[in-house]
DNA sequence: ACCGTGAAGCTAACAGCGTTAGCCAAGCGT
DNA sequence: ACGCTTGGCTAACGCTGTTAGCTTCACGGT
């Protein structure tokens, strides 16, 4: 079979991706203290140590999940944008509606350094290319689009605004610049 | 002495600043993988179930940490924008300077929902202040403020932009907008 | 001066986590 | 038929947060 890895350029075995999909469910439905080895083997009728025939840690295991969500991500925000008249504040809806509704992938996705060497090549490319049409290819407008929205949707995601506050209002605050 | 409280509106006893003290210094130093409680109580000289002599549970001695830095990063606003020429730039220089020089300790502080049940009131608030100043105390643009410049600093102590971005360039981008 | 109480330390232990070592069975190729 | 590979298993390890119960010391009251 492909060799012991993951994510990399090899494609994924069946197993792995059973693995990737179980950790994925548990993570949607608990959070990350339901991501644990023994819990995702439970899933798969196994028992924990078997994962390590599969991913080499579970390190591993999580970025298996992490590079579905960036490829999720991306198709998302290029479903948004596609037809869009206005794409900026489809794309921005887009990027806000996948982070409200997988708060827990986001985080695991978005919230500490990212392992590139573990992880396919490209995906951050990809999920960047429709940030990058929707400023009209200003690499500076489109970091300081992905930093607001990603400001945004995170301090969404942990409750951290006002209970009172116009989220939609501070949305077109922000976005003003980039129109 | 005091109840065996943390950061609630009562003060916190020597042992427990020596505690928030102690770990805070190992966040710093080896990031949240040197936060442990048996690595804590070394610090003190004590073994770690002493330590729930003092404080409920290890939520509670982060939470310790946390305090303190909301207390930090309010001063070093306060302080960079209360003779400034213009408070914006200063505001945002600030604020970077601030996650910049602890990373680890931003993280803590900022990626996650906060138990703002054992913490104590008005640090949010605090540190909400020069944003709302800077922006002519308007609380979308505020909001807004506060998203992009939490974006940007997350996704540099990351390190999730390109290696040749130029993030004083998004940084100018971004801050148009609240001009 | 003595006694009781409270605080703060300790040891031993527990439960759960990620992970390793070594064994076994099944399937496949020669 | 045999050897090798794969993928499962059990037992165990080390580390983590935390609890239970014990001991010691200091302080206050009588």
């Amino acid at each position: 079979m492909a060799e012991n890895s993951t994510g990399g350029t090899q494609t994924l075995t069946e197993r792995q991706r059973q693995i990737a999909a179980a950790a994925r469910a548990l993570l949607d439905a608990e959070g990350p203290e339901g991501l644990t080895m023994r819990r995702v083997a439970d899933a798969l009728g196994i028992k924990a140590p078997s994962l390590y025939k599969h991913v080499p840690d579970k390190t591993a295991l999580e970025l298996l999940v992490v590079a579905g969500g960036f490829v999720e991500v991306a198709e998302a925000l290029e479903a948004a944008t596609a037809d869009a008249a206005e794409p900026l504040p489809a794309l921005a809806k887009a990027y806000r509606d996948y982070a409200v509704a997988h708060p827990h992938l986001y985080r695991l996705m978005n919230y500490q350094p990212l392992r590139r060497d573990l992880l396919p090549p490209g995906l951050e490319e990809r999920a960047a290319m429709p940030l990058l049409a929707a400023t009209g290819h200003d690499g500076d407008k489109a970091r300081a689009l992905w930093a607001f929205a990603h400001g945004m949707v995170s301090l969404e995601i942990d409750g951290r605004f006002p209970p009172d506050a116009d989220l939609p209002a501070a949305w077109k605050a922000g976005l003003a610049t980039f129109v």
